[in-house]
DNA sequence: CATTGTACAAACCGAATGGTCGGTTTGCAA
DNA sequence: TTGCAAACCGACCATTCGGTTTGTACAATG
């Protein structure tokens, strides 16, 4: 919409507003993400964004809008950073790693939207916002498919591999690097829990080339 | 309401008092599971395992007594049924195959404890609960290490893989099936959404070969 | 029989919840 | 200056929350 310009001294009125919608906003979205829809009182946002509690009932009609509100422009605000994901040259491999790459990423930077979208992941309730993350999801699902259904063509793809499975392989793993985190930090074996880069790295190689060593080579 | 029954004759009067907060201890699960700590309350609790408040309160000190208790008991259960897992003959690829298909078949099996655990993962905060579900996963991701550390020293592994890394990936990979689950069956491109063990042996199946068809070989 | 202790239900409590409402400020148009 | 609508506040409401208290049916013990 309006460019959010504020420079709150000489300011025209639609200024001021909009600045506490979206302050409700991101105050919400923040909140939303770190305890769960239920975990969040509307007298909690009031204090934390520094309006009153009639002063968002006036911006949004219910919680549930609210939520609805910031599950959206949310998932808009991802769609608009995921696009460019997907667009890169090069062969299957070098392709797979940019994206992965720039996926976990934005991830990283995006943590709230993540934890938001991973609890609409498994609520799966009554709550509507899951269609959006279905949407979201879908979309560049599809597309990712669709680059490795078009290197399955060209043979860099084994033929017998689904590669609806081979996404929600790339997908997951990043996506679940960031809910396993906490855990991932108190285990000892695992040296990759702050470095959420390397770890992509790692596991598109994987994907990749395999575990297993080739035949005929000796590892290392 | 119903008056629940004593059987005053032939029962001890440990059992019927037993079952009764059997009954809160298993409902409370299910409703955990499925909403969180702050989506239920005591009253639907008292309400679905047909029970009054007051016995709650008589069973449990408190209701995050009652949630730790729910968590204890889940994660007892899961230690002794993934004690097997991990004890299998044979090969590599052998063993990976025997546990990832042993344990997503255990996560569908007790769902109600897989989404107890991924709340848990999620939640991070207040609650003490991450504790267990620390040490739960962490000891079986010990093991699983061992596992792929040894194979490594046999080559069965390659040297530069993080065994620590293959076991995340093996285990995240089952765990994010269930939590995208909901989603997947609604993705076009998608027909594993209701085969987890399918899903589950063509993810291993990726791991240990990868992707890439080998050189020389026509892929299929 | 009287006493004691347990398992339970129902009424109840103060605090907090989502939501409403009347009134006040603010900023622009006429 | 006045008019007016939107932005905003804070008191208020009914309901529900986690938790407590009270009372009772019953089994065991003396």
């Amino acid at each position: 919409m309006a460019p959010a310009r504020l420079a709150s001294s000489a300011a025209s009125p639609s200024h001021a507003t909009e600045e506490a919608a979206q302050r409700i906003l991101h105050t919400a979205e923040r909140l939303f993400a770190e305890h769960g829809y239920e975990g969040v009182s509307i007298n909690m946002i009031a204090e934390q964004a520094g309006v009153s509690k009639g002063n968002i009932f006036h911006h949004f009609s219910s919680k549930e809008t609210l939520y609805q509100t910031v599950l959206g422009s949310a998932c808009a605000e991802a769609r608009r950073l995921l696009d460019e994901l997907v667009n890169h040259d090069g062969n299957l491999a070098e392709r797979l790693m940019h994206f992965a790459a720039a996926h976990i990423a934005h991830l990283d930077r995006h943590y709230h939207l993540t934890r938001l979208v991973q609890r609409e992941l498994l609520e799966g309730g009554v709550r509507r916002g899951k269609e959006l993350a279905e949407q979201l999801c879908g979309e560049n699902f599809a597309r990712l498919v669709g680059i490795l259904r078009n290197a399955q063509g060209r043979g860099e793809l084994r033929k017998e591999l689904d590669p609806a499975l081979i996404a929600q392989l790339l997908v997951g793993s990043n996506i679940f690097f960031f809910q396993a985190r906490d855990m991932l930090r108190h285990l000892p074996d695992v040296d990759f829990a702050d470095d959420p880069l390397r770890y992509s790295r790692m596991v598109v190689k994987v994907i990749l080339a395999g575990i297993v060593p080739p035949p005929g080579a000796q590892g290392a």
